[in-house]
DNA sequence: CCTACCGATCGGTAGG
DNA sequence: CCTACCGATCGGTAGG
């Protein structure tokens, strides 16, 4: 009742963190249930009571993911803000996301490959969705001329994997407060496709 | 004499090509060498006669790719060109090998985590070096004014997962031309970052 | 939540 | 380049 689901609540939530963490850190295939049952703090079979396989593990850390940016997107669709902030929102949202749930973020994003069928498919295709949700709105900055003319997947593409970049920087140099390194990006980026003629 | 070490001349570099294809794509832990024998044609034993280990093919993809984007870093440094000439010089090259070397770029750029020591340490001092030799190029160019400020390690960062950003292109729509793609990326990020007062 | 254990698969070697 | 095989480790289950 009172716990909150994908967090720390329970010994699940546990697991799920622990698993997201060492996931990112090696990868899928390379963190046995061994290792993780041990970060843990419980026997390799004790896992089993809690989580029906690593496979499991994987599909929770994905979807919920999934499900954090396709409900923010919803949220910006919806809204009144004209189109330079709407993108500025997905972006800083994107930033938060990574910030606050590094691990999930990072795991959802790189080991989703490692998802078995029909969760693959699945996932690849709420993925694909969402760019292309993103690269509507590009699309329509560019009409109403609030955006210079460019190619919208391309745009969603770089803008994507540019807000990945901030992975580099969480590992190397925390030093950098989070709304600075923010700010930075928006610059770079925003500013970079704003019209100025 | 006459074999070209990296490419396929011999069965080593069939090897290493079948690797890289699917090291990327299925990641370094979950090929086995089985799966890779079957690919090459072989039995998983023969594999080593040609190769020491799994470990060495990691290492010889990673550190090929180390060398070649370093040789290029070399040269554009010890060219006239001004300074945005440089680094618009170092963003068609990263296209250019993604393009060209696909698998291999891949693997170096997303599976070097599983480099064993001392490798493992070698290939992220070079990677942090060649960033930071990236960054000085955007020192200069703020410096001579070519440049609007901005932090320029972020800048790098940006720049580097942006480019990488046509992996997932790659995949999904070879449609569009390399040469437009190239400059479709270039304006977005040479042109949102030359200075224009 | 643990002990005990399963069959499968792993990277790699011996010997030819 | 192959057959045969090694010890280690994997994800997961039985049974309590």
């Amino acid at each position: 009742m009172a716990k909150t689901p994908g967090k720390k609540a329970s010994k699940k939530g546990l697991i799920l963190l622990k698993a997201a963490s060492m996931f990112r850190q090696r990868g899928f295939s390379a963190t046995s249930m061994r290792d993780l049952a041990e970060e843990v703090g419980i026997e390799a079979a004790s896992l089993y009571n809690h989580i029906r396989s690593k496979q499991e593990i994987l599909e929770a850390i994905c979807f919920e993911m999934a499900n954090l940016f396709n409900e923010h997107m919803d949220q910006v669709e919806s809204s009144s803000a004209n189109t330079i902030a709407k993108i500025e929102r997905i972006i800083r949202f994107h930033i938060q996301q990574i910030i606050d749930n590094y691990e999930q973020v990072f795991v959802a994003d790189r080991e989703w490959r490692h998802l078995e069928e029909p969760y693959l498919s699945n996932f690849q295709t709420q993925r694909r969705t969402y760019r292309k949700r993103f690269a509507a709105l590009f699309e329509q900055g560019i009409e109403k001329k609030e955006i210079r003319y460019i190619d919208a997947p391309t745009a969603v593409l770089i803008l994507l994997h540019a807000i990945g970049g901030i992975e580099s920087w969480h590992r190397s140099r925390k030093k950098i407060n989070a709304r600075e390194l923010e700010e930075n990006m928006l610059t770079i980026l925003i500013d970079g496709l704003r019209k100025n003629d």
